[in-house]
DNA sequence: CACCCTATTTTGTTATCACAAGTCCAGGCC
DNA sequence: GGCCTGGACTTGTGATAACAAAATAGGGTG
């Protein structure tokens, strides 16, 4: 059983713990697009009743990062290629603005920060730990939108990145992208420290357009039709 | 109590009918800025139990509709004038890019579609009926999204808007900020016709711009403090 | 051997209940 | 008279149970 009070010490109800841990679940590319929830296997696996996780499921829903399928269960939802394209065109748009705005705005310490997680994302990539890579990542892109110091257009990101955790476990086996010195964040952490806000925009932009070809490559072997 | 078989024939559960149920009273400016939820009355109201209505409370927490207080209540969020400004350069931004791809795709037929609603909104208008009005106007926005083609843009614009909804009974009065013919929508429906991408865009940001600006006027008039 | 019908089990839904935390009001004490 | 305290009431939480619908398995039949 998982112990929901050490995952997320500050949430609050059990039902808001459950909520997280399956967010997280989901981000950690646990569950396969396609595939089906249960309620009383999770419910079990967490130790709790029925109510808290049925919220869960329901808020995921709510969020797209479920799928209402036939009135009564709830899966992952199965990603297209088209529907990868335009998360990853929403992304371009979104994350740009973002990291435009960030470079107007990010003080030494920002980027500093920011260069310290690049690193650990460099090392864990290196050292063959693809989860931990793929974590350091999305930490890296959702620091440069909470820079940006616009509250709602981070929200917005955070939930087309919670959509697209599912498909994140492809990316775990890919180690050679770039090579460590070119990789698109690098450029991105140039762009904030010297204020050049047209810098940071295109190298997140590349990141993405680099992600976008890459998920969609793998994409037949991410999908899971019947399984369960 | 209300019939929520009425309302909504084609929603599945109870929960799913509550949760539609109260995104459309959101959406219909039932409920103020800083106002707080009730379990029991609204549940009353609708003549069910707890249950649904709990989750249906938890799931626009979710789409951030409403805003979890202290731990227990919920209360729809109040906005500040720079929380209005960003909600509205983000839908400035995916809005018009909304606009500028589906001039690429309108139809003769979807075009029409649209005139017809722009003159049900200006009828509404004229005549007085604030409320029909803004439900028009959202229509008018959402069939100019959807014809993009881009089902997640739709369903991020969806959102903006739910989360407006509080706002929008300011707009109820403001009866006078055009003139019919010199609607911001009349240059996005001659966009769409000539397949002018830029025209359109540039129409729905205007139209946006203006949005925003009659909002943050009133906005104190619109939070309220502590009643509810 | 394949197919269909039925019984059993699985799985999601929702009302109810016991409970805890917070709020409000009144009465008494300083 | 103001403030503190205690109790009733309000309000949200979560486990449980009864229920309904769907999936599954098994047996019988063509």
């Amino acid at each position: 059983m998982v112990d929901l009070e050490a995952q997320a010490p500050t949430a609050e109800s059990v039902a808001g713990r459950a909520h997280q841990w399956l967010r997280r679940e989901l981000m950690r590319s646990r569950f396969r697009p396609g595939e089906k929830l249960k309620l009383r296997q999770l419910a079990e696996e967490l130790g709790v009743s029925l109510t808290p996780v049925r919220e869960a499921i329901a808020r995921l829903v709510s969020e797209n990062a479920l799928e209402q399928l036939d009135h009564r269960s709830a899966r992952v939802p199965p990603f297209s290629e088209e529907r990868v394209r335009e998360v990853c065109e929403l992304r371009m748009e979104l994350e740009g603005k973002a990291a435009e705005r960030a470079a107007e705005r990010a003080t030494p310490a920002d980027v500093a920060r920011l260069a310290a997680i690049q690193a650990r994302m460099t090392e864990a990539r290196l050292a063959g730990r693809g989860l931990e890579m793929t974590q350091e990542n999305e930490r890296f892109h959702m620091t440069v939108c909470a820079l940006a110091g616009m509250p709602v257009l981070l929200q917005i990101v955070e939930n087309l990145w919670l959509r697209c955790g599912p498909l994140n476990f492809a990316l775990q086996s890919m180690r050679f992208l770039h090579r460590p010195e070119e990789h698109p964040h690098n450029d991105v952490i140039r762009g904030l420290a010297a204020g050049d806000g047209a810098l940071a925009r295109l190298a997140i932009q590349r990141d993405i357009a680099v992600y976008s070809d890459a998920i969609r490559r793998r994409l037949p072997a991410v999908n899971v039709s019947a399984s369960g």
